[in-house]
DNA sequence: TGTACATCAGTGAACGCGCGTTCACTGATGTAC
DNA sequence: TGTACATCAGTGAACGCGCGTTCACTGATGTAC
């Protein structure tokens, strides 16, 4: 049966939702097409109203979810804490698209790779306007070389099956990052 | 028709290469069972005669990958530079297993997720010997910080689809790790 | 504002395909004598 | 050392299954009058 405009809008803003989600918690090969439309709460058979494809569907859950959370200009201590954390590692499904599907990308097709290029850029940027204490190189510097180690040690932690092994990546991590943050060389806070 | 039994033996460890090769370049997923017994100049049906299951042989390949190029005590620098070169982002099938297979780990079998916790922590160690400049502390926090941003800018780059971005990703994550190896916030070389 | 009808979002059965896995068979191996 | 035979690594057809995708159908929507 037919639905309003509104209601189509909003189906296809719950299929990216839960897609985002399912796809960061599994993968995407491990997520199939009726099971998103049916977390949609639809029937896999109006997919293709949606979306062209499921690698279609990839590209544009990848867009959505690295265009969201884009805000904070808060602080770059904190963001980091909370991205080593614990809490982080064991919750795929709602954190950082970057840590859960960028290894993914590499064998998605090429509107996938393109949105995430995107996104990466926009955070990298975010990251190092963050860092306004440093100057222009050393902040472009720390800014890819600390998300670099955050998306590293989030994909180490989450592949190891040592709770104390996984935790320590995090944590040794996060203060091998602090170290690297604190102005040329200088004092401590 | 049967062969010797040195002649399974090498059958047995040309598919663990070419499975390893074959699973770094194109993922767990897919890759093929039938794929890779022709790889290995076979047919898919003996696979089970060596392999348990497909799952089994993901678990026996990670180990055999993860052990293999254990050896080089040699330079810590030139380490992180072979790494982080554009050579070694676009060689995935000769790669790194980890910069590779890490982030899939997360999906598959606990046998699998326990060769690589295995892989990982001796890597780690290895790191930190080649780091002997710097006192135990240090040298722990550089081993496991130096590893996660190699691993993460790697997986990054090889996510990019544009050539400047990703080579610079590599080029800025090896700046990063060289200033935050440098003993004791001390002088320069 | 009320009615008649064309549109089209969503349904669910059905499809073709590739996958992991099984199994009856083959013929070289390697042991018993 | 030579022969007879049991073993078993490898072969390739066949299986069952889940997947992405298609399509005839349904009935609420929203427009034309």
């Amino acid at each position: 049966m037919k639905v309003s405009r509104e209601q189509m809008a909003e189906n296809r803003r719950r299929i990216l939702e839960v897609a985002s989600r399912l796809f960061r918690d599994k993968g995407f090969d491990a997520v199939s097409v009726a099971e998103v439309m049916k977390a949609a709460g639809l029937t896999h058979g109006g997919f293709y109203g949606h979306f062209s494809s499921k690698d279609d569907l990839i590209a544009q859950t990848l867009a959505h979810a690295l265009a969201v959370g884009a805000g904070e200009g808060g602080d770059f201590r904190a963001y980091v804490g909370d991205y080593l954390a614990p809490r982080h590692r064991d919750n795929c499904a709602g954190g950082c698209p970057t840590a859960s599907l960028a290894a993914a990308v590499r064998h998605q097709t090429p509107a996938a790779r393109s949105a995430m290029t995107d996104g990466l850029r926009s955070q990298i940027d975010r990251i190092g306007k963050a860092l306004p204490e440093l100057d222009a190189a050393d902040r472009r510097r720390a800014a890819i070389g600390s998300f670099a180690a955050m998306v590293g040690a989030v994909i180490l932690a989450r592949a190891i099956d040592d709770p104390a092994l996984s935790d320590e990546v995090l944590e040794q991590t996060r203060e091998w990052i602090e170290a690297g943050i604190k102005p040329q060389s200088a004092s401590a806070s």
